[in-house]
RNA sequence: GCCUUGGUGGCGGAAUUGGUAGACGCGCUGGAUUCAAAAUCCAGUGCUGGCAACAGCGUGUGGGUUCGAUUCCCACCCAAGGUACCA
């Protein structure tokens, strides 16, 4: 007979629900702790088991905590504006708040059945106007800031305008588009409110540009880089194609440098921290500009390794570059227009599917070499990408292999300027132990050296300067959805006006279709109430618009990543209405001192919440630069798909036995009619679709084996399982220890069930460490020696294993606990209590049981966690130094019960002992069995 | 191609960072209990040979350092994730 879960578990729910045990306030005597999971978006096929895995992590780390004397902060909320909703709002009318009131509903249900101690008085929603309200004032508070590179931080925009006014851009070092504008202080009074803002626009935080966006025709929407994998959408693989559009973009590029620098403070898993280095992409060189000859035209290039320029042979242009047409010689104009005409219409997918294809075309045109005046050819080639640095190169095929390449197929010189070193066959790219040679005033140099010599020198002539390239972009914010926060604007003779802080949030209006209107504008062009009313500073009907007072509001909503840039702050005091978190809850908190999430939010959520996190302590409104001090990425727990294998054009199915060398089409059975054994339930799987009722199966041993294949868990691979039905079966005890038991958290693992039994077994066992039969059994006895150092022993490994996130190992020790004092039969109060404050974190239901009937009545929450006594820890052996001719000193770890002359009689007996002290030989000896354990030197 | 992480029994995974490899769990084998089954309990279980004591081999492969290597160094192979004509 099994421990009564089902009764336990809901009894301790119900309780903690009551008495509101997680509800945590601040301020507090106690050190705080806060810790946090990346909230979820509720989607409508529910958890599946994978989900919680980070949730019962940090659900233990919480508790663990609280036990320990924190304060601990352990909210849990919903990312609940989304596609799916919207999708699903589309195809039924239904609108997307209904459907995620449904879904957060369901979610809730089954988060609370797995025993979380989340203080749900805090939750989150980020479609909730309420919260949604601080999103918008965030958006506002980016649109009416600049960033300041001379005091490297973000800068209300009114000192930018009276930076303006007395100086124009004179002494000015602001984060701007392209090519900063420059205007004096006189030009500046003599524009017109108009001309202002557009100037303005281009420093704002937040700004609105014509810019070249990732269009996914499929979704009707425009995508953030991060957005896109390998030129298709992340959300279901749609083609995604390069157009022009008026979009809102967010300039994370200024805060660039502090994105890289800022992870020397972070304790973030180095996978991660590369990652966002890579999407950064800082690129340290010089930019380099050529003359054209016979043109008032400069080239000007960005490269590396500005040390090579001495090699250069010739540029090449990306078919995109601005002025192509007007360098090209007539004589070469058909061909470059064929060519540039051609490469335009080949796809994103395309130029990345066939990069081994090499092609270019030659414009006519030569250029000046900046240094040596020498002529070198300007050609165009697809190798070139338009919007990475200035779009245009210049080539050095014996220090850079795609240059090599290019000039290898097109039949350009190659000139050698390294020191020593063959470039026959190949460019020569590495910079280590490389000496520059043929280079004029560079002979002899190594690459650092020389690099800067060139830039000194290219100064010096005022063709180039020392410069840095990031391939961070600025983030694009309009999305053409319904499901979103509202952009808080509307619009005066097209240019944006933000909508006063005090009339926040503007919300989302009703509309009848959910899709974009006929003439293409956003689904936010459907709504009849969508016009902006300054005098009243309300939303009104669209037909009371004029040009006098009313406006048009902005149609476009904010993407996804918006609401959850800086939730974590919410959290901390998710009710206040006068500020998104008082002045003295932010200073209480401070930041997350643990975040768990999945890796794939790298260069998605965690850089924007990172740049929207050091903005908002640029503007002094939160008091730490980082939100998140630690962070764990949990790895994802997979499913264990299950095969029927079909022979083509039939309805027979082979078992997997019989389908070697045979052609067989894998089709995916829901895993629930598979036993552990691998055989399938053929009546059951006839049942559950209705095709396979006519279908022959052929079978090995009488039973139809399936194939198996691990694979991410997934409502259309039939592979899901669900916690509801493990925690009706063995209880949420039992699944939440069990998915620790798994592995190591940052590890994806596939999930297997049949092994859960294991740990169920175990809770069985330490329950019945308390019963005699069905009796409540403790005894107040003194225990044994042997029982006290199980407990110390037990204390101290889980301890230690928690602070090091090895929670896998300290399921391990309990298991291990619990057969010791299962064998010593130890039912001892002075044992027993203190391990089920150690095993509350894991299992809290159980151990709220337990720990009821032993007497308490507070919650076992409150009780303080055990300390392990070194006492009942010292191990059974010792070191002792040891001398032997007095040349070699050896330690000897020994026992304790024997005194150092019996040990030093006991090595020099031992027959062995010669030949281990000879100087030569191995010095681990066994003296005396489980004594003497080892000899060092 | 580059970057990152990893490779240990039939399986998930341990190993105090250089000291008896395989903890713990699953599975498997045998036994107890049972009319029988489930559940539970006990014993065994890296591989090879042997009735056995025991011997040999074993942490992706090949070298190296060391008295001693899963652990450190070099080269290679494989897998997963990220990223890419990024100049």
């Amino acid at each position: 007979m099994g421990y009564p879960f089902q009764y336990i578990e809901e009894k301790w729910q119900a309780f903690w629900a009551e008495k509101q045990t997680y509800k945590v306030e601040q301020p507090s005597d106690k050190p705080k702790f806060y810790v946090l999971d990346m909230f979820p978006y509720p989607s409508g096929a529910g958890l599946h088991v994978g989900h919680p895995l980070g949730y019962i992590a940090s659900d233990i780390v919480a508790r663990y905590k609280r036990h320990k004397g924190f304060n601990v902060l352990h909210p849990q909320g919903y990312d609940s504006f989304g596609l799916p909703a919207e999708q699903y709002a589309i195809q039924t009318g239904q609108h997307p708040a209904i459907t995620t009131e449904a879904n957060i509903k369901r979610y809730r249900e089954q988060l609370d059945r797995m025993g979380f101690s989340f203080d749900w008085s805090r939750e989150v929603r980020t479609s909730d106007p309420s919260y949604y309200r601080w999103t918008q004032c965030i958006f506002s508070l980016l649109f009416d800031a600049w960033y300041d590179k001379k005091e490297d931080k973000a800068r209300p925009i009114d000192a930018l305008i009276q930076h303006l006014e007395r100086f124009g851009t004179t002494d000015l070092n602001a984060a701007c588009d392209d090519d900063t504008p420059s205007c004096t202080a006189a030009d500046w009074h003599g524009m017109s409110v108009e001309e202002k803002q557009i100037f303005l626009l281009r420093f704002r935080l937040t700004y609105l540009a014509e810019t070249e966006v990732n269009w996914c025709p499929a979704l009707g929407t425009v995508l953030a880089n991060d957005e896109v994998v390998q030129g298709v959408s992340e959300r279901g693989g749609h083609p995604v194609e390069r157009k022009k559009m008026k979009q809102w973009s967010m300039r994370i590029s200024a805060f660039a440098d502090r994105l890289l620098k800022g992870f020397d403070s972070l304790d973030w898993p180095e996978p991660l921290k590369e990652m966002q280095r890579n999407w950064i992409g800082k690129s340290v060189g010089a930019s380099v500009r050529f003359c054209v000859e016979n043109s008032h035209r400069e080239i000007e290039v960005f490269t590396t390794r500005p040390d090579t320029l001495f090699g250069v042979t010739f540029l090449t242009l990306a078919p995109e570059y601005e002025w192509v047409n007007e360098i090209t010689t007539p004589s070469q104009k058909a061909e470059v227009d064929a060519y540039v005409k051609q490469a335009a219409q080949r796809s994103e997918r395309e130029r990345m599917s066939e990069v081994d294809r090499i092609s270019g075309v030659f414009t006519g045109a030569f250029a000046l070499h900046p240094i040596t005046n020498e002529k070198v050819p300007i050609w165009i080639g697809d190798y070139v990408l338009a919007g990475y640095g200035t779009g245009a190169v210049m080539a050095v095929p014996c220090g850079d292999q795609r240059d090599f390449d290019f000039a290898t197929h097109f039949d350009l010189p190659i000139k050698n300027i390294f020191k020593n070193v063959d470039v026959s066959e190949a460019a020569h790219t590495s910079k280590e132990n490389t000496r520059i040679a043929n280079s004029d005033f560079l002979d002899g140099l190594p690459v650092a050296k020389a690099t800067q010599k060139v830039i000194e020198a290219l100064a010096k002539n005022g063709m180039g300067e020392g410069a840095t390239t990031y391939r961070l972009r600025d983030a694009v914010f309009s999305r053409q959805r319904y499901w979103g926060e509202p952009i808080p604007v509307y619009y005066v003779n097209g240019q944006p006006q933000l909508i006063p802080d005090e009339c926040l949030p503007l919300e989302l209006p009703k509309v009848s279709k959910y899709l974009p209107t006929p003439d293409g504008a956003p689904p936010l062009g459907n709504a009849t109430e969508w016009a902006w009313d300054t005098t009243q500073n309300k939303v009104v009907s669209n037909d009371k618009m004029d040009n006098k007072t009313v406006f048009p509001l902005e149609k476009n909503t904010m993407p996804g990543w918006a609401g959850s840039s800086w939730y974590f702050n919410r959290y901390m005091d998710a009710h206040n209405s006068d500020a998104f978190a008082s002045k003295e809850a932010l200073a209480y908190w401070k930041e997350v001192d643990l975040y768990l999430g999945g890796s794939e939010h790298a260069t998605g959520h965690l850089l924007y919440a990172r740049f929207w996190q050091y903005f908002l302590y640029d503007f002094d409104f939160v008091p730490v630069e980082n939100f998140a001090k630690k962070l764990i990425n949990q790895g994802m727990i997979l499913g264990e798909s299950a095969f029927v294998y079909r022979i083509p054009d039939t309805q027979t199915y082979l078992s997997k036995g019989l389908c070697k060398g045979k052609k067989v089409i894998p089709v995916h059975v829901d895993v629930s009619l598979v036993s552990a054994q691998n055989e399938l339930d053929i009546e059951g799987l006839k049942k559950w679709q209705p095709h396979f009722a006519e279908a022959t199966f052929k079978l090995e041993d009488e039973k139809y084996i399936v194939g198996r294949e691990v694979e991410k868990m997934s409502k259309s691979k039939y592979n899901v399982v669900n916690p509801d039905a493990i925690c009706d079966q063995y209880g949420a005890d039992t699944l939440r220890m069990y998915e620790m038991f798994l592995g190591p958290i940052e590890q994806a693992k596939p999930w297997n069930t049949a092994g859960i039994s294991g740990v169920s077994n175990f809770l069985n066992k330490f329950w019945r460490l308390f019963h005699n039969g069905e009796t409540f059994v403790v005894s107040d006895d003194k225990p044994t020696k042997e029982s006290l150092r199980i407990l110390h022993k037990t204390i101290a490994k889980v301890t230690q294993d928690i602070e090091q996130f090895s929670l896998n190992t300290s399921v391990s020790a309990f298991m291990i606990a619990t057969n010791e004092l299962t064998n010593q039969k130890c039912n001892h109060r002075e044992i027993l209590e203190p391990l089920i404050v150690l095993l509350a974190p894991f299992a809290p239901h159980i151990c709220e049981e337990l720990w009821s009937l032993l007497g308490h009545n507070e919650s076992v929450t409150t009780a303080s966690y055990p300390v392990a006594n070194p006492d009942y820890l010292q191990d059974d052996t010792k070191a002792y130094p040891i001398s032997f001719n007095g040349k070699m000193r050896f330690t000897l770890e020994l026992s304790t019960s024997l005194s150092k002359d019996e040990i030093e009689t006991a090595v020099m007996q031992e027959e062995r002992t010669q030949t281990y002290l000879d100087g030569k030989t191995p010095k681990k000896v066994i003296v005396v069995p489980n004594k003497i354990v080892n000899i060092v030197v």
